[in-house]
DNA sequence: AAATCGGGGTG
DNA sequence: CACCCAGATTT
């Protein structure tokens, strides 16, 4: 048995035929999109492919469209963006999760333009090599900007594509499932995509592909009597369509915890960065893990935030629910008030083993100082 | 290899 | 409420 084998029982499905008709397809279904204004032939802006892509990561392409859209008004190529302070970056991705590629975002944008040559405009790399050493940019978005902006034969890979491969073959595995036999799960589904790149197309091919798979081969109830390889794909042709891809197993964690409002004599807002259980490396409310139903007392775990000897009050506000990916949180709000005014001596000095930075903002500031909406339905609970 | 990271939309 | 969605990074 050699590690080809697999293609040698599987016969080769994209040939030139299905994929000229695929090409058609895309044609003439192509959506209107704000990151593909120019027609689907034109190459395009490699900065506003990255941005696209990255936003598209997790994120449905509805949701994207309008976020898409501001930030280009706001940041129209990587200088504008390099200048930019993140706190601003993340007011421009709130809602769309994810903060870390915001901030990767932000750090790529910095090095691309240190690396600009002089009365030059900042340009992004044209290697996948230079492109996946940048933060936030791995072997999707990198052969995206490759093929999409550069025209370069260069395969992606993403869950639309995924899909429409486990089903056209029937591959009864995830790519990010343990190998078998001689070869990486990763690797067959890379494999197949690198044949659809393999094509002075492969810019169409891409995105076609992932067209496909967003608004035809669909997760659930797929339209497949509309599809373009509807006659080669032995998941329809078996009527299997529901069985691929197999469904990958999560587990759920519930946490139950309490976050605090800490507000100073003059009406500002503790605020934390780093450190925390969840959040980490945005501004975000205290808090930590504590049982059901213990907030009738200031739990001692308080005391990193506060000392206990400035509190004027302290009042259960209610209780929230938040999902932040596998995690069902639970939180209970405290408001607690202190007896004196905002400054250095509040922050804690020995309890903290991860760098955590802190701030006071003003109370008629916190609602859009804060990013996440973790914080802003704590701060609901206490102020609406 | 497995865990981690958010929020909005949909049925 | 459960599930889905154009992945990358860390452990």
């Amino acid at each position: 048995m050699t590690e080809r084998n697999h293609f040698l029982i599987f016969p080769r499905i994209m040939t030139p035929d299905s994929l000229k008709r695929l090409r058609e397809w895309f044609r003439a279904n192509a959506a209107e999109l704000p990151w593909r204004p120019a027609g689907l032939d034109a190459p395009r802006d490699p900065y506003a492919v990255w941005i696209s892509e990255t936003m598209l990561q997790q994120t449905q392409v509805s949701t994207v469209r309008d976020y898409f859209t501001r930030w280009m008004k706001r940041f129209p190529d990587v200088e504008a963006l390099a200048k930019a302070e993140e706190a601003e970056v993340f007011k421009y991705w709130q809602g769309l999760g994810y903060y870390s590629r915001a901030r990767n975002i932000l750090k790529t944008a910095k090095i691309v333009a240190a690396l600009r040559q002089a009365q030059e405009p900042c340009k992004m790399p044209e290697t996948r090599k230079e492109l996946e050493a940048l933060p936030g940019i791995g072997a999707y978005t990198a052969g995206a900007i490759l093929s999409l902006a550069y025209h370069q034969r260069e395969a992606i890979l993403d869950g639309n594509l995924v899909r429409i491969f486990s089903r056209l073959y029937e591959l009864d595995f995830l790519p990010t499932d343990k190998g078998s036999a001689n070869k990486n799960c990763t690797e067959i589904y890379w494999e197949y995509a690198r044949e659809v790149a393999d094509s002075p197309k492969a810019y169409m091919h891409n995105e076609a592909l992932m067209e496909l798979g967003r608004t035809v081969c669909k997760t659930k109830s797929p339209l497949c009597e509309t599809c373009p390889l509807r006659g080669e794909c032995r998941a329809f042709q078996e009527c299997r369509t529901t069985e691929f891809p197999p469904a990958k197993k999560r587990t759920e964690k519930s946490w139950h915890g309490t976050v605090l409002v800490v507000e100073s004599a003059d009406e500002k807002i503790l605020a934390v960065n780093g450190g925390q259980k969840f959040l980490d490396k945005q501004l975000a409310l205290p808090h930590f893990e504590s049982a059901r139903h213990a907030t009738v007392a200031l739990p001692a775990k308080a005391e990193d935030y506060i000392n206990a000897d400035e509190v004027k009050s302290v009042e259960y506000c209610g209780t929230f629910r938040h999902s932040i990916t596998v995690h069902k949180i639970e939180c209970d709000v405290l408001h607690v008030q202190l007896l004196t005014k905002a400054k250095a001596s509040h922050l804690p000095t020995e309890n903290s083993d991860k760098p955590t930075a802190f701030e006071w903002i003003e109370k008629a500031k916190a609602f859009e100082t804060f990013a996440n909406s973790f914080s802003l339905k704590a701060l609901k609970k206490v102020f609406c």
